[in-house]
DNA sequence: ATTGACATATTGTCGGACAATGCGTCAATA
DNA sequence: TATTGACGCATTGTCCGACAATATGTCAAT
């Protein structure tokens, strides 16, 4: 054993697996391009000469990281994945991996006020105008106490979401999306404890209005002030702020 | 069609993805735990009352975002998402989006500066003897020009990718993980384009004595003016700053 | 203690089968 | 003419049974 062996550990992949890759690498250099429509299953079975059986463990591989994906209950298509989706994986892996408030809130520091920045010079005035409507959601949903509780916590949560899309960055997207899954529980949990909704409402109005009237710094500031008051926020409702956020 | 229809249009889930979630709930609600051993595939089978295929099906969808792996070769076994395993599916996300040089760039001025000024306070000694002997194979791989672009392109990113690590920050990790797969093609046109070893070291080494100084400000700093080379580099290089990052 | 032979269990792969369902065609009808 | 209904066809979702390859455990032989 302890002999210095030349022969490399020769690694039988499944042909699941192979076929997996195959498809996968088609789709990602180009070749295939999304909306593609592929052949059906015994068609492709045959194509690479497997069953059936094994062609659909290879969709299914695909079919979880949003690659391909049915067009009308049929036909196989390739697919653009979408940022919920991945992030939904991404987010599952941060809660497994106990992530405390604490490194959510670091995160989020860096992310949500860089994407306030950038929605201001990037949002469309349709954008800029539903984040208005979207406010005045707010408004009503702060007014009304501990009813409206899980309303505010979606609006809160949609209002992040919506100022990330208004800066056209796919990469931005993508690399908050699992902060939002993650924010939902831990919002949750804060606005039940101490009912912040006037706090949210003008943290919102302030970056809504930086949004529409083009002030970066403003709109960045005031996006970390909103974050630093989660992290009151967590501290007052005794949360422990380095403890794991729960799913 | 136009009549205000009272009925929800009814979900048909396929057994396969309903198998599946149904383990990915057990694992996520803390019921299963990686290292957990899962009973055989006809075990389980019988015990959601599908067929090997269809629950084989279930497997491949957990299998790809790396919930569940083989222990050896044989029994199923509850794993922990690793970052890099679900950073790739997230990066080919992004590249399929089409993420301009720009939009890479945007996100890491965000969460690069970020991970340095966090590795300062939470790099244990260790970790950081090892950025430094990383760095010196950076200064040799520098120096050797032309011949060792990829061994320098692989300090380069292996530098950033460690100083997450040292962060401990695993929504961070996970985050910036795709910006690694994406900063490889970027860098490396720019490394062969511009041969920039010289001013890789200084910026690294900057960064690196800020963190084994435990100067927060000078990291973040420092890096962020790694990244302005980059952006440099991208310009110079005459890529397109807003041009696809190309896979 | 190591080696070898053998039975066992489990996965990877195969082939075939069938019900459910969506789609196209085409005739019948108002 | 436009809508409806009947019918056949294609494809998926699911099932069943089977087998080779391989890892594991046991036991005897050296």
């Amino acid at each position: 054993m302890s002999r210095p062996s030349s022969f490399s550990k020769l690694d039988h992949h499944p042909a699941y697996r192979v076929v997996s890759e195959k498809i996968r690498s088609a789709i990602t250099s180009g070749e295939l391009v999304a909306g593609d429509l592929l052949p059906t299953e015994t068609e492709l079975a045959e194509q690479f000469g497997v069953t059936r059986s094994t062609l659909r463990e290879a969709i299914r591989l695909l079919e979880h990281g949003g690659l391909i994906g049915r067009a009308d209950r049929k036909r196989l298509v390739v697919t653009l994945p979408q940022t919920e989706q991945i992030g939904r994986s991404v987010s599952s892996a941060m809660l497994m991996h106990k992530v405390t408030f604490r490194e959510l809130w670091e995160v989020a520091m860096g992310l949500e006020p860089l994407a306030a920045r950038l929605a201001c010079a990037n949002a469309s005035s349709d954008e800029k105008s539903q984040l208005r409507s979207l406010w005045q959601r707010t408004c009503s949903a702060a007014e009304g106490g501990a009813d409206h509780h899980q309303l505010l916590l979606e609006c809160e949560l949609e209002f992040h979401h919506r100022v990330a899309q208004a800066t056209h960055n796919h990469a931005l997207l993508q690399a908050r999306a699992p902060l939002n899954d993650l924010f939902y529980p831990a919002w949750g949990a804060v606005i039940r404890a101490l009912s912040p909704g006037a706090r949210i409402v003008v943290a919102h109005r302030h970056v809504l209005e930086a949004i529409e009237h083009n002030q970066p710094e403003q709109a960045g500031l005031w996006m970390e002030k909103h974050m630093q008051d989660f992290r009151r926020g967590v501290e007052l409702a005794e949360l422990g702020f380095e403890q794991p956020v729960s799913g």
